[in-house]
RNA sequence: GGGCGCUUAGCUCAGCUGGUUCAGAGCAUCUGCCUUACAAGCAGAGGGUCGGCGGUUCGAAUCCGUCAGCGCCCACCA
C-alpha cells in the first residue's frame, strides 16, 4: 500500500482510543501482580480543560502506562470534586440570569438546581481526558459527593467528632462577603496593594481635665486645635470607625504618654471610648495610636478579650453596614470607605491621607472579593494531633515529594498549624450531620449519621422531653476538601468497608501528581486522614508539577487570553504532539514556559516515527543472507545502544525526570536509530533487505516504541499494530518487552562505533566544506598509526564506506600531497582532493590549531610541574594529564606533517 | 519580617559526593543540500571568562562567605 509522507494523528487516535477501551485495558482488578496506583486529583465537575490540566494528567498517564509495560497492575482512578464554593457560585450566577434569588429558594429547590447544573456540565472535562489519551479506569470514576464518598465523609465527621477531634468554636474568621460563607485560612490569599493611610483625629473626650500634652521644639503645644485635644490614628480601614470600642496606645510609648487614662471621641460617631494600653501597639508605627474594632481585625479581636471591650458588628453578611452602625446602615464597605473619607475631610476630622502600601485578603476562589475579618461559631477540626500523625512518614522519607524542596515547606505548615474552619455557609456540599436543639438560650447540640440516632443521642445528653420537632440539622456544608481528603481511602471505600479487598491491594496508592499549590489544602490532609484511617500514608510518592505559563513567564489566565485550548492543540498537532510539547517544556519540579512550538516539536517527531516506519514497511525481502556481516555489526550496537539508554530512561523515571527521559527516547530514536542505524542498514535503492536484518530491525522498532509509548501512545500503538500481524484485543499497551541490561561488550561496541561515526562526520565535513556532492565518491586514507583503528574492522569499514561515500579506504605511512586530514582523537584521516586544496588555507588552519595546542599544553605542563599537584592529586588524575599532554603532542606532529606535506 | 529556591550558549534547562566523559542537551541561528523514509527533512558549523566579588584547595560551574537580581511559601504591624 501506498502511505502518506506524512502521519495524520486525527484519523489514528480516536480508533486507538475506542479499541483501548473496547478491550478494557484501562479496566484494573486486584490480582497477584504488584499494583500501581495513582488517584486523579478530581477537577471541579464544572470545570472545562486547561493547560493545567493537560500538564498533569499528561504526567499520570505516562507513568500509568509506564508501569502497565512493566507488567505491574497499573490503575488510575478517575474522578470529579464537587468544589462546593465553585459550583455553588456558577449556580447562583445562572439563576440570577434567570432572575431566580438564591434566598427565595429552598435548600431542596436549590440543590435540585445544582444537580440538574452538575449534570449538564458535570464531567466534561473527563470527556476531554480522552482526548489526550488517558488510560484511566473510567468504571470507577467517582465524585466526591457520590453516594460512598458522602457516607464516608459523614461517618468521618461523627468519628472525628466522637474522637474529640472536631469542635464547635466562636472565633475570628475569614468571612467571603460574595459567596457569604466562612473560609479556611489557607483560601484566603493575600495580595499587595496600593492603599491609603488615613490620618484621623480623635479629640480628648474629657479635655477639661487638662491633660499634659508634650509640647513642640518651639514650645508650641501639640495635640490640640481650636476644639481641643486630639489624638491622630493612623487606619488603612476608615469604614471600620463605626466598631471602635477602644482607642490603643503602647504603655512604653513616651510621646503618647499624655494620653493616659483618658478617653476619646471616635470621629463623626460621637462615641467616647477608653485609651487603653498594650504591647501590642507598635511605637514607630504611624503616631503610635491604634484603633481598635473587636468585631472587624483579628488583632483588636484579642486586645478585646484581654481588656474586655465592647465589640459592634457593624457589618451585614453581604458587606453592608449593618444597623449597629449609626452611619451609613445598608451602605457597602468599599462605597463607605470613600464617603466616609469625604465626611471627615469635611468635619475637618481627616488630618491627611498617605499612600500605603499593604496586604489584603482575597477569597481563593472570587478573588475580586476582600475577604472580611469576621466573629462567629463554627466547625473546627483540631489539627494538633493530625499534624503529629502526618508528619514524620514525610520527614522519614517514607512518603517522598519530588522535588524534595517541599518538605520543608510541609514542616513548616504543620508546626505552625491551626486548627481547620471546615464548615462553610453553602448549600452545595455534605451538609453537616449535627443536630440543634431548640428551646434553650444556650446552643444545644448533637452529631449523629441520621435523624433517629440523632434523637437518641440528644434524648440521652439533654433529656427525654426532646422530640423530633425540636432538632433541627445544621444548615452548613462542609469544606470540599474535607471530602478530598478522603480521595485515596474513599475511592477504594476504606471508610465504609474497611479492609475490603480493593483498599488491602491498591493502598497506599503509589503516586500522586499534583501543583505544589495545594500542598496544605489537599496533599498534608490526604496524608493525615490516610494516617488516621487506615494506619498507613496514602501514596508513596508525590510528584509536585509546575505551573503552566506562556513563554513569557505570564500565568495562564483568562484575562490575558494567553491561555490555548487544550482541545484546539489536539486537533492542530495530535494528542501525542501536544503530549510531547508539554513534557519537553516540563524539567521536573520548575514551571512550564509553554509555546505552541513545542507541540509542533512533538508532531514532527511523531512524522519521523511514521516515516521510518514506512521505509521499512516498503522493503522487499530476500532470504539471501549471506555477506551481511556489517548488518550485523550495526544490529549489535543498535540493539547495545538501545540497552544502554533504555536503562538511563529507567533511572530518569525513578527520579521523576520525565522531560529527560523522553528527551533520551526522542533521540535514540531519532538521532541513533534513524539518523544512523537506518541508514547503515538501508539496501540500495531497489534493492531488497534480507530477511535476517529486517526480523531484526522490526524487533529493534518493536523495543523501540515499547520506550516511546508512555509518553505519546497513539501513533506508537498505531505503528505496532503494523509492524506485524496482530490479533484482536492485542496492544502494544499491554504487550510483553525486554531489553537486555547493558553489557561491558555493549559499551566496548559503542565505543567503536562512536569512533567510526566520527570518521563519517569528518568525511562529510569535507565535502562541506570543499561543496563536494555526497554522491561523488571519494577515497580515505588512514594515516599510519591510526592502522589499527576501526577502519581495521571490515564491518565497520563497509559502514564507513556507506555512509561516507568512500569507495576505496588505504593506510598510508604518510599523507600524500592534496589530502585534507582530519583528527579523531589522535588518529588522522585524509581525503585526497587534488587540486581542490587551498594550501594556504589549510596551513593555516593547522598552525593555527598548533598554536591552540601549544598553549593547551603550557597549561599542563606548568600543573605537572607544580610539586604540590603531583604529590596531592591521585595519581589517576597526574595521569590523565599525562596523557592529555602526549595527545596534544601527537596531534601537533599530525598537524606538522599537514602543513609538511602542502609543501 | 522569617524560610526556601534560582542565576550556566539567543531561549528553556542538565551538570549527583570538587579532577577522564566538564563546559553539555533540545530549540533557535548560520551554511550547504528538493540524496530514491521524512524539507514537519538531511548534512555541517558558529555560539558561554558557568550573576559579581572574596575565600578554602595542588585544582572550583561544583564547597564556604558576601553582594546583586529574580521567584515561591509563610507571618496579625493598623
Amino acid at each position: 500500500m501506498e502511505l502518506a509522507t506524512k502521519y495524520s494523528p486525527a484519523e489514528v487516535e480516536g480508533k486507538w482510543y475506542e479499541y483501548w477501551t473496547k478491550h478494557r485495558l484501562f479496566a484494573s482488578k486486584p490480582d497477584g501482580r504488584e499494583p500501581y496506583t495513582i488517584v486523579i486529583p478530581p477537577p471541579n465537575v464544572t470545570g472545562v480543560l486547561h493547560m493545567g490540566h493537560m500538564l498533569n494528567n499528561t504526567i499520570q498517564d505516562i507513568l500509568i502506562r509506564k508501569a502497565c509495560l512493566d507488567g505491574k497492575n497499573a490503575c488510575w482512578v478517575p474522578g470529579t470534586d464537587h468544589a462546593s464554593i465553585a459550583t455553588e457560585a456558577k449556580v447562583v450566577n445562572r439563576l440570577a440570569e434567570q432572575g431566580i434569588k438564591k434566598r427565595d429558594l429552598t435548600r431542596e429547590e436549590f440543590l435540585k438546581h445544582a444537580w440538574d447544573w452538575t449534570e449538564e456540565h458535570g464531567g466534561i472535562i473527563l470527556k476531554q481526558l480522552r482526548k489526550l489519551g488517558a488510560s484511566c479506569d473510567w468504571d470507577r470514576t467517582a465524585f466526591t459527593m457520590d453516594e460512598k464518598r458522602s457516607e464516608s465523609v459523614y461517618k468521618v465527621f461523627c468519628d472525628l467528632y466522637d474522637k474529640g477531634l472536631i469542635y464547635r468554636g466562636l472565633r475570628m474568621v475569614n468571612w467571603d462577603p460574595k459567596a457569604q460563607t466562612v473560609l479556611s485560612t489557607e483560601e484566603v490569599i493575600y495580595r499587595d496593594e496600593k492603599s491609603k493611610l488615613y490620618h484621623l483625629k480623635y479629640y480628648v473626650a474629657d479635655a477639661d481635665v487638662n491633660p499634659v500634652v508634650p509640647t513642640g521644639e518651639e514650645g508650641e503645644v501639640l495635640h490640640k486645635d481650636d476644639k481641643g485635644y486630639y489624638a491622630v490614628v493612623a487606619t488603612t480601614r476608615p469604614e471600620t470607625i463605626m466598631g471602635d470600642t477602644a482607642m490603643c496606645i503602647n504603655p512604653k510609648d513616651p510621646k503618647n504618654q499624655w494620653l493616659r487614662g483618658h478617653k476619646v471621641v471616635v470621629p463623626l460617631v460621637g462615641r467616647v471610648i477608653p485609651v487603653i494600653e498594650d504591647r501590642y501597639v507598635d511605637i514607630e508605627f504611624g503616631t503610635g495610636c491604634l484603633k481598635v474594632t473587636p468585631a472587624h481585625d483579628v488583632n483588636d479581636y484579642q486586645l478585646g478579650k484581654t481588656h474586655d471591650l465592647e465589640t459592634i458588628d457593624i457589618f451585614n453578611p453581604d458587606g453592608t453596614i449593618s444597623d449597629q452602625s449609626p452611619l451609613y446602615v445598608g451602605m457597602d464597605r468599599m462605597d463607605v470607605r470613600k464617603q466616609i473619607a469625604k465626611d471627615l475631610q469635611e468635619a475637618s476630622l481627616l488630618e491627611k491621607v498617605e499612600d500605603y502600601d499593604n496586604k489584603v485578603g482575597y477569597s481563593e476562589r472570587n478573588q475580586d472579593t476582600a475577604v472580611e475579618p469576621r466573629l462567629c461559631k463554627q466547625w473546627f477540626l483540631s489539627m494538633k494531633h493530625m499534624a503529629d500523625i502526618a508528619l514524620p512518614p514525610v520527614l522519614e522519607g517514607k512518603l517522598k515529594f519530588h522535588p524534595t524542596k517541599y518538605v520543608t515547606t510541609y514542616r513548616n505548615w504543620l508546626e505552625n498549624i491551626q486548627d481547620w474552619c471546615i464548615s462553610r455557609q453553602l448549600w452545595w456540599g455534605h451538609r453537616i450531620p449535627a443536630y440543634f436543639i431548640d428551646g434553650e438560650e444556650e446552643e444545644r447540640f448533637v452529631v449523629a449519621l441520621t435523624e433517629e440516632e440523632a434523637l437518641a443521642k440528644a434524648q440521652e445528653k439533654y433529656g427525654k422531653e426532646i422530640t423530633m420537632d425540636m432538632l433541627h440539622r445544621d444548615e452548613d456544608a462542609l469544606d470540599t476538601w474535607f471530602s478530598s481528603w478522603l480521595w485515596p481511602v474513599s475511592l477504594f471505600d476504606g471508610i465504609n468497608n474497611p479492609g475490603n479487598e480493593e483498599i488491602k491491594y491498591y493502598y497506599p496508592t503509589s503516586d500522586l501528581v499534583t501543583g505544589p499549590d495545594i500542598i496544605f489544602f489537599w496533599v498534608a490532609r490526604m496524608i493525615m486522614a490516610g494516617e488516621e484511617y487506615m494506619g498507613d500514608i496514602p501514596f508513596k510518592n508525590v510528584y509536585f508539577t509546575g505551573i503552566v505559563r506562556d513563554k513569557l513567564g505570564r500565568k495562564m489566565s483568562k484575562s490575558l487570553g494567553n491561555s490555548p485550548d487544550p482541545l484546539e492543540l489536539i486537533a492542530r498537532y495530535g494528542a501525542d504532539g501536544v503530549r510531547m510539547g508539554m513534557m519537553l517544556a516540563a524539567p521536573a519540579g520548575n514551571d512550564i514556559l509553554y509555546d505552541d512550538s513545542l507541540c509542533a516539536q512533538g508532531m514532527a517527531f511523531c512524522n519521523k516515527m511514521w516515516n521510518a516506519f514506512r521505509l521499512v514497511k516498503g522493503w522487499e525481502v530476500t532470504e539471501d543472507n549471506t555477506n551481511h556481516n556489517a548488518n550485523e555489526m550495526a544490529i549489535a550496537w543498535m540493539q547495545a545502544k538501545l540497552n544502554a539508554t533504555y536503562a538511563e530512561i529507567n533511572d530518569l523515571y525513578s527520579k521523576y525526570r520525565l522531560n529527560e527521559a523522553l528527551m533520551a527516547a526522542f533521540k535514540l530514536f531519532t538521532d541513533e536509530f534513524s539518523g544512523w542505524y537506518l541508514e547503515m542498514i538501508k539496501p540500495a535503492y531497489g534493492s531488497p533487505i534480507d530477511s535476517k536484518t529486517l526480523a531484526a530491525t522490526l524487533d529493534i522498532f518493536d523495543q523501540l516504541l515499547h520506550i516511546i509509548h508512555p509518553f505519546m501512545p497513539f501513533i506508537t500503538e498505531e505503528l505496532w499494530q503494523h509492524i506485524a500481524d496482530r490479533k484482536d484485543g492485542e496492544s502494544l499497551m499491554v504487550s510483553a518487552f525486554k531489553t537486555a541490561a547493558p553489557s561491558k561488550e555493549d559499551a566496548e561496541l559503542n565505543q567503536k562505533v562512536e569512533e567510526m561515526k566520527q570518521i563519517v562526520s569528518g568525511v562529510r565535513a569535507v565535502r562541506q566544506s570543499k561543496n563536494i556532492s555526497p554522491r561523488e565518491p571519494l577515497s580515505l586514507q588512514v594515516i599510519g598509526a591510526a592502522k589499527n583503528g576501526v577502519t581495521a574492522i571490515p564491518a565497520l569499514a563497509t559502514i564507513i564506506e556507506k555512509l561516507a561515500g568512500i569507495d576505496n579506504i588505504e593506510v598510508v605511512s604518510e599523507k600524500s600531497e592534496g589530502t585534507q586530514a582530519f583528527l579523531v582523537g589522535t588518529d588522522e584521516y585524509a581525503v585526497p582532493l587534488g587540486n581542490l586544496i587551498d594550501a594556504d588555507a589549510e596551513r593555516e588552519k593547522a598552525e593555527a590549531e598548533i598554536k591552540r595546542l601549544q598553549g593547551f599544553m603550557t597549561g599542563i605542563e606548568k600543573k605537572l610541574q607544580n610539586e604540590r599537584f603531583v604529590q596531592n592529586a591521585p595519581a589517576q588524575v597526574v595521569e590523565l594529564e599525562r596523557k592529555k599532554l602526549a595527545d596534544a603532542q601527537s596531534k601537533i606532529a599530525a598537524l606538522e606533517a599537514t602543513i609538511k606535506a602542502l609543501g
